[in-house]
RNA sequence: GGGGCCGUAGGGUAGCUUGGCAUCCUACCACCCUGGGGCGGUGGCGACCCGAGUUCAAAUCUCGGCGGCCCCA
């Protein structure tokens, strides 16, 4: 690593790419290469989705990365959102298409006249779908590794209920969802409600996931928004009621992509690279065999050590590269993120111990033979524990109350400060501060003075830079 | 939306002002030597973003394109 983290934008530029995770060099602006170490750990969080979203009875499903222009003009808030901001093909081979497609920025226009053959009658209700695609934006803006892309990794959960209340419980259900995802990827949020003019193009409202990269600028890595019948209407998507009339449905949507990966690297991070959290780190446990003279035995006993770990379901590799000294290596894994190293070499065969190395602490265990495959499992657990709460430490550090437009000003971080709720005092307090309100906390806090027509209110505003 | 900077090997760079054999580090390949925190030695492969122009001659000067980075609204 060339940079340190206190250089966290150039430092986060470097790692993406020096830990395997991408290669930026492809030519086109804002899409990237996956590479396989990189896309094996976003497989394994898409993975959990699935998990997670099939336990509560989510089905998944797979539409196509084309819309026809005359579906996506359906909704008029939707459009003006996105307008600006969708690729079109015009194009099929040499003739001009009557109907332009584009590929989708979101899936909702690509859904919802689906969803319109497919809901008869209350029996269909509700219907709980997701899926995980590529979605194109045409940012015009600096592009960043998994942060702001044009093709977009993006998993969206769409619903429809029979009433207004049943596409809130939804909703909550998504948050109860939300916060097992958080622990799993060891990521610490906050949960607000957008402004009224940042909510989501077509919806009522939405609630934004929010966490605080340590150069202090917010990034949302999940969004819930409620559509009530926004869509539904002009996508005519009705059912059959009980006593036999028609009625819209109600609609609901869950999105996340990459950036939840994006937030693992910047939150994680140290100046030696990436710490992947265990459970969803590809590698768990790297074995770096000390190999001196007696090079076939110590080999010999480190796959012993791999099977005897693969067989207790721990992801572990073995590093037998014979061009590489274990110094090397060390940095090499430490730069991947890996939790665990286990050194073994023929001091550690005499004593009939193997040696274990943290990367969250970097602390150096000894551990006996007869016992250090239940000492990796609680290491894996430990450090995944430890990384939560060091992680919510330093956001919370990132997150001040204050009082005043010019204490929001020097505030490097959030800045969580009484607002009144009108539009144009949130306006005047973006303007004044050059920050951005990212929302609301759901739960109302202590009485306080709108900062700035000094009205009494329980409503904060948290204001940051966003990414 | 406005402004600035920059494209030289896989990565990082020197050279550009004043046109003339393209520098070094790293990575990579081969062999030797090694191995508890980025081993060492010898040899080798590999580049001037694209197009047009000026010129005997262009990485270098001019114009256009494409791409990247940064700052401000």
């Amino acid at each position: 690593m060339e940079f340190t983290k206190d250089n966290f934008s150039e430092w986060y530029n470097e790692v993406v790419e020096s830990a395997g995770l991408v290669d930026k060099r492809y030519p086109v602006k804002g899409m990237h290469i996956w590479r396989p170490y990189g896309w094996k750990i976003m497989q394994n969080i898409d993975n959990y989705f699935r998990e997670i979203f099939g336990e509560y009875k989510h089905e998944e499903v797979n539409f196509p990365l084309l819309v026809p222009e005359t579906e996506f003009k359906k909704e008029a808030e939707h459009i003006r959102g996105f307008e600006d901001e969708v690729f079109w093909v015009t194009h099929g081979g040499l003739d001009e298409l009557d109907v332009k497609l584009l590929l989708r920025p979101t899936s909702e226009t690509a859904m919802y006249p689906m969803f319109s053959l497919w809901i008869r009658s209350h029996a269909d209700l509700p219907l709980k779908i997701f899926q995980i695609v590529n979605i194109f934006r045409y940012e015009t803006k600096q592009t960043r590794t998994f942060i702001r892309m044009r093709e977009v990794h993006f998993f969206e959960a769409h619903t429809a209920h029979k009433t207004f209340e049943e596409a809130e419980e939804q909703i909550k259900e998504d948050i109860e969802i939300w916060k097992k995802i958080a622990r799993k990827l060891a990521i610490p949020y906050r949960i607000v409600k957008k402004a009224d003019w940042d909510k989501f193009p077509g919806a009522i409202y939405s609630l934004g996931v929010e966490t605080v990269m340590p150069s202090g600028r917010t990034l949302q890595i999940a969004t819930f928004h409620q559509y009530g019948q926004n869509f539904s209407k002009p996508y005519d998507i009705k059912y059959l009621k009980e006593d036999g009339e028609h009625e819209y449905v109600h609609q609901t949507t869950f999105g996340m992509s990459e950036r939840l990966l994006g937030a693992i690297v910047g939150i994680h991070g140290d100046d030696r690279g990436l710490i992947i959290p265990p459970e969803i780190a590809p590698i768990q446990v790297v074995i770096v065999p000390i190999v001196t003279k007696k090079k076939k035995e110590v080999l010999k006993e480190s796959k012993k050590i791999r099977d005897e770990l693969r067989e207790s379901e721990i992801k572990v590799h073995l590093d037998d590269r014979d061009n590489y000294t274990p110094g090397y290596k060390f940095y090499d894994w430490e730069l991947r993120g890996v939790p665990l190293r286990l050194e073994l070499g023929p001091k550690d065969m005499e004593k009939g111990q193997v040696v274990l190395v943290r990367r969250d602490t970097r602390e150096k265990i000894f551990v006996s033979r007869e016992e250090y495959v239940e000492k990796i499992k609680s290491l894996l657990s430990e450090i995944q524990e430890n990384m939560i709460v060091k992680a919510e430490e330093e956001m919370k550090k990132r997150i001040r109350e204050v009082d005043s437009i010019e204490e929001i000003k020097e505030n490097d971080g959030v800045s969580a400060v009484h607002w009144c709720g009108s539009d144009e005092c949130g306006h005047k307090i973006e303007e004044l501060t050059e920050k951005k309100i990212i929302g609301s906390p759901i739960n109302s806090g202590e009485k306080g003075k709108c900062v700035i027509c000094g009205k009494e209110t329980e409503k904060i505003a948290y204001v940051a830079k966003p990414y």
